[in-house]
DNA sequence: GCCGTTTTCGGCCCGACTGTTTTCAGTCG
């Protein structure tokens, strides 16, 4: 499973260094153990929701995190003080370039890669390619024909491959998958688990538990699964394919007793599944993925209930198992009472048919309260965004209007008036102060000049705080996944003004945004500013994401308390008053 | 490289699958 880049602000440039060290210390076939606590500090330091910069400025002692020492508290100080590092450096010009990305190739490990390029001198993947057309690497000992035909098959299809999906490719993957396999096998169960259970903002594969009697049967509807490209494995209890649409789907196979052992294992975080089997470990017991055992005695096995408590923990939701105190925590009793999609009253950030949504204030507002919403800000778009039919000051006085004879009918969501501002590349709002103080809310984002250099990026959005009427900062990084990458600018800045302001941040739910994602609602929290989970919904249907918003405020350790339409709309009014 | 009320050295999660082997190393999740 691979890291999704640009995940925690300020402490990128560590975690990536770190990375690379790892990576290079492994293409050296360094002691593996020594490669892993390189990227387990990587993943620590991804983790945290507070740059490190900060943490020596008010003098933290970094070995105080876990899997961190005396050594690699240094390295890191000297990423974060002079933001290089000299042990990367000298690396660097240890490993040839481009071996490291033999590694990234399925099927070449360190030992493998290593052989290749000591006896037949490859340093990259061109290189890989051409000897093996030339049949030179079937020489090497512990290669055939076989292996240099998959590394050939391999290294193409890693070229193609090398992506993420967002959760609603993957979530309609996963559908029509499990209604195949339910109709091939159908006694057996069948769930999602993986990164997708997790509700990770992004998924790299899919991972399937099965629970049957007869595992063979479900293999077998497995891999007749038409919409296959390559079946990449298939055994007795385990098998792998790649779909059509480049998606690797695994799939795992176990008897009913233990389901809850092989859901906490196909779930993950590896992280966290390390850390389970430590603690096991630790208390002479041994956790696999047939169950929790005392020598050949099973404790627990059948859900994952039993297994935890049979470890002294509580239930952990599998939005916080990534190791990140989440053990502790449960051990401890005290797994925060995370949001729910039921917690939520309103959704403020939806679009109508006046800019670019698809359905007129009536269909929002009764298609709104279906989905058991009490109420709903209108944000359309404002003049500048012209492609969506922007809003000048005339038309919005004129949906100010429309939402009044809406509401006195009644039968919907209260509709709040609202717009979403466009923030220009000095800071300035789209519409006067004057029009926008006259509306409930007034949502701001950005939609052009991602590029500026983080400094210039970061003054901008506080000079768009600093208008007195602005309220909610929506989809603060501009990210579309897999499209356009995050904008750079200094969260932890824009969070302190957000908060002196009483001002709040948006989680968009869309699938392809979902900005702010987990750690960005962790420091919102840290930060006491309040979370708006909102739909951004163009259509009826989009109220539909708000799950996915919710999935990265739970990743985000994040409450009801902590997000702003899990409230009343009363309690609600009198904030946003606040802003105003 | 980290870590320790059994340990400051010698461990470091655990099992499935593949290919090249004739019992297992390498890789993956």
């Amino acid at each position: 499973m691979t890291m999704a880049p640009n995940r925690s602000g300020g402490n990128r440039e560590i975690v990536a260094t770190l990375e690379e060290i790892a990576k290079l210390l492994e293409a050296e076939d360094a002691n593996p153990f020594r490669v892993r606590a390189y990227r387990r500090a990587a993943r620590v330091i991804d983790g945290l929701s507070e740059s490190v910069r900060d943490m020596l400025a008010r003098g933290a002692d970094l070995t105080a995190l876990p899997g961190i020492g005396a050594d690699l508290a240094a390295k890191i100080r000297e990423i974060a003080e002079t933001g290089a590092s000299r042990m990367l450096a000298s690396l660097r010009g240890e490993v040839p370039g481009g071996v490291a990305d033999l590694l990234q190739v399925p099927g070449l490990g360190p030992k493998r890669a290593r052989l290749l390029q000591h006896d037949l001198g490859i340093s990259g993947l061109s290189e890989l390619v051409q000897a093996a057309r030339e049949h030179r690497v079937r020489q090497l000992h512990g290669f055939g024909a076989r292996s240099e035909q998959r590394i050939l098959e391999a290294v193409q299809a890693h070229v193609e491959r090398n992506r993420r999906f967002d959760l609603r490719i993957a979530g309609e993957t996963a559908g029509t998958l499990l209604r195949h396999l339910h109709r091939g096998a159908a006694n057996g169960a069948y769930t999602v688990a993986g990164s997708y259970r997790r509700c990770r903002d992004t998924v790299g594969d899919l991972d399937v538990l099965a629970t049957a009697r007869i595992p063979a049967a479900v293999i077998r509807a497995f891999t007749s699964y038409p919409d296959i490209d390559q079946v990449l494995s298939a055994g007795t209890t385990r098998a792998s394919v790649v779909l059509r649409n480049g998606m690797q789907v695994d799939l795992r196979v176990v008897r009913p007793d233990s389901h809850g052992a092989a859901l906490i294992y196909l779930t993950g975080s590896k992280a966290h599944n390390l850390a389970l089997r430590l603690l096991a470990r630790s208390n002479g017991l041994k956790l696999n993925e047939y169950g929790l055992f005392r020598g050949t005695t099973r404790l627990a096995g059948e859900t994952e209930e039993a297994v935890y408590g049979a470890l002294g923990l509580t239930w952990i939701p599998p939005e916080l198992r990534e190791d990140r105190g989440e053990i502790a925590a449960a051990r401890r009793g005290e797994l925060p009472m995370l949001v729910k999609t039921a917690d939520l009253q309103g959704d403020l950030h939806v679009h109508s048919s006046a800019s670019d949504g698809a359905a007129d204030l009536r269909t929002m507002a009764r298609e709104a309260a279906r989905y058991g919403l009490h109420y709903l800000a209108i944000t359309d778009h404002s003049p500048r965004v012209a492609v969506a039919h922007g809003l000048d000051a005339g038309r919005l006085r004129a949906q100010a209007d429309e939402i009044d004879r809406v509401n006195a009918e009644g039968g919907g969501a209260v509709l709040l008036k609202g717009v979403e501002v466009d923030i220009g590349e000095d800071g300035s709002l789209d519409l006067p102060d004057d029009v926008l103080g006259r509306l409930d809310l007034v949502v701001g984002a950005i939609h052009s000049h991602f590029d500026l250099p983080a400094d210039r990026q970061t003054v901008r959005i506080l000079r768009a705080l600093d208008h007195p009427h602005f309220t909610i900062l929506a989809h603060p990084w501009g990210r579309l996944i897999g499209r356009r990458d995050i904008c750079h600018f200094d969260l932890e800045r824009v969070l302190r003004a957000l908060a002196q302001r009483g001002s709040f941040i948006e989680a968009n739910a869309q699938p392809n945004r979902l900005d702010l994602w987990d750690i960005g609602c962790q420091q919102a929290k840290a930060a006491g500013v309040l979370v708006s989970i909102a739909s951004d919904a163009h259509g009826p249907a989009d109220f539909g994401n708000l799950p996915l918003g919710v999935g990265q405020a739970r990743r985000g350790w994040l409450g009801p308390s902590d997000v702003l339409n899990a409230r009343p709309l009363a309690e609600v009014r009198t904030l946003l008053r606040r802003t105003m």
